[in-house]
DNA sequence: TCGCCCCAACGTCAAGAGGA
DNA sequence: TCCTCTTGACGTTGGGGCGA
C-alpha cells in the first residue's frame, strides 16, 4: 500500500488521500480475454463485450471498496489529528492564563 | 410486533487525472 | 488518443433503535 497516513497522524503534515497504489493481481475468478483475434460472429463479440463489462465493473467494485477504506482511514486520521490539537490549545491557553497571572501587576 | 427513521456499507455510473 | 485508476454522487440494502 503506498498510502502512509499513520506515521503523520496527529502530528505533522497530512497523509495523501489520493495515492494510485500499484495495480494489484486481479482479483479472484477474474479470467484474461482470449486475444481478439480469435472472436468472429456476432456471438462472441457479444460475450466478449459482456465479458469486458463484468470485468470493469469487478475492477470498480474492488477500486470502491479500497477508496472508502483509505477514506475512513484519512477521516480518523484527522479526527485523531483534531485530538491531539485540542489537547495542545487546551494546555496553550493554562499556560497563558498562569502567565498573565504572573506577570500583572497586584491591586490591593 | 410493526412501521419508521437513521446509518453504514455497498454497487454502479460518470467525470477527471495521468500514463503509455 | 486510448486506457486505467480514483473518487464523488446517487440509489439500494440490511441492521439497529424507538415509539405506537
Amino acid at each position: 500500500m503506498a498510502v502512509t497516513g499513520d506515521d503523520t497522524a496527529a502530528t505533522g503534515d497530512m497523509p495523501t488521500y489520493q495515492i494510485r497504489a500499484p495495480t494489484a493481481a486481479l482479483p479472484q475468478g477474474v479470467v484474461m480475454a482470449a486475444s481478439p483475434g480469435s472472436l468472429h460472429s456476432p456471438q462472441q463479440l457479444a460475450e466478449e463485450a459482456t465479458r469486458k463489462r463484468e470485468l470493469r465493473l469487478m475492477k470498480n467494485r474492488e477500486a470502491a471498496k479500497e477508496c472508502r477504506r483509505r477514506k475512513k482511514e484519512y477521516v480518523k486520521c484527522l479526527e485523531s489529528r483534531v485530538a491531539v490539537l485540542e489537547v495542545q490549545n487546551k494546555k496553550l491557553i493554562e499556560e497563558l492564563e498562569t502567565l498573565k497571572d504572573i506577570c500583572s501587576p497586584k491591586t490591593d
